[in-house]
DNA sequence: ACGATAACTTATCAATGGTCAGTTAACAAC
DNA sequence: GTTGTTAACTGACCATTGATAAGTTATCGT
């Protein structure tokens, strides 16, 4: 009936209904809309039906692609995690003292999370934890690093790595390899969810904290002479 | 006394109808079976409906005692915060090196914080965080120290004392006191956070890395000669 | 043309936080 | 006692939420 789409306007702002096997294209605008939202308004404003409303389309809709509304946001902070994947991989190939990399990739790390702290919550602070993500353990969850909401576990598989790398390149540790990449993450993510957690404080300049948490890190994991 | 009426009832828990001018009997009461519910069930399954159900009052009535869901957490939360207050008010008043005094609080703050994880939650990692305490610099909370949401604040400031104390006595720091405590807190919540956020993870032992952080804090905060 | 089915919708659900317009009961004043 | 005031409380209701059920429509291979 409405399929001549009453003299070519569109039917929705996408164009429609999508065509057999073009589906994944819709999963697509899906996450594009819920982002935007996200972002624009955060997580309890980005609903199933506002996500729905700016796809053009109705709300059960989204159930066709997502088990439920965790799994959008999942696959929104996984898209998101991917990309400081690829920020740390090309600085665990590049030369130098592990040390120096552990530096970098927090100073990595935390730039990242405060460029994205929306995400960052989601996946490293937030109260309603989807369940993926509260059972999967990060080491476990390196089986299937494209399991929805294992990118954090990439991550800190990625420190770990540093820091062994830095045990097995001379250097004398104060803890084993695990202990020191827990206590260096755990410190730069204090830092990181205290400044989104509390934004309005006047904190000490962030910069300096991100140096001063990694100095610190630094200076406490090798052991004295 | 007031509580002999009738067949000698006690107006307490599904009592019925307080006296005149008893009204804050009954928000204790709110606040109790809040608190039980929140500690079996956590922030989310804790509803106005299952407060008030066990409380035996209708829904609406909790609106007569608290403004609305967050005030009733808020005020859990104080409650439970009022303790760790007491507890490192007794630490700061016995002598000691502050740096010492320090590590004490951190380690007193850590195993508060893991005894009580879901009030920990709500005050420092909270998703959703309520209006009052978002807006509340810790600094600023000092004014009012009584002002719902500003315990958290008064620990803080707690510490930075602490810190100032160091410097006055001698040592030298790395970073001015107020530096200081904000780098001893971000790694030492770092540590708290983690382990709530993640308690299935195969962390080192707590009180290793409880014990790690402040290690690294102390040895990092003062000035290298 | 037909049948299978991917893509999508309407109607609806139960639960949530919260409001409103009352009702009931305690108490003081007469 | 009777009465007026008002603290304490209730039932009905609202909009919104995530999610489901069942039906409809459009596309495609045959």
């Amino acid at each position: 009936m409405e399929g001549m789409r009453l003299a070519g306007f569109s039917t929705a702002l996408a164009g429609g209904r999508k065509r057999r096997g073009e589906g994944h294209t819709r999963r697509d605008e899906i996450l594009q809309a819920a982002k935007e939202l996200f972002l624009e308004a955060g997580y309890d404003a980005t609903t199933i039906r506002r996500i729905a409303d700016r796809v053009g389309v109705s709300a059960p809709a989204l159930y066709l692609y997502f088990h439920d509304k965790d799994a959008i946001m999942l696959a929104l902070c996984d898209q998101t995690f991917g990309r400081l994947i690829e920020l740390i991989a090309d600085l665990e190939r590049a030369a130098g003292d592990p040390l120096d990399k552990m530096c970098e990739f927090g100073r990595a790390y935390a730039r990242f999370g405060l460029e994205h702290p929306d995400e960052y919550r989601l996946v490293f602070m937030a109260d309603h934890v989807p369940e993926q993500i509260r059972r999967t353990g990060h080491r476990t969850a390196t089986d299937d690093p494209d399991r929805p909401g294992a990118k954090g576990a990439v991550v800190f598989s990625r420190l770990v790595a540093i820091l062994a790398q830095a045990e097995a390149s001379g250097h004398k540790l104060a803890y084993p390899p695990d202990t020191c990449a827990e206590l260096c993450w755990m410190g730069i993510h204090g830092v990181v969810a205290a400044l989104i957690h509390k934004p309005d404080f006047p904190w000490t300049d962030r910069e300096i904290l991100i140096k001063g948490m990694l100095d610190i890190v630094r200076k406490g994991i090798v052991r004295d002479a």
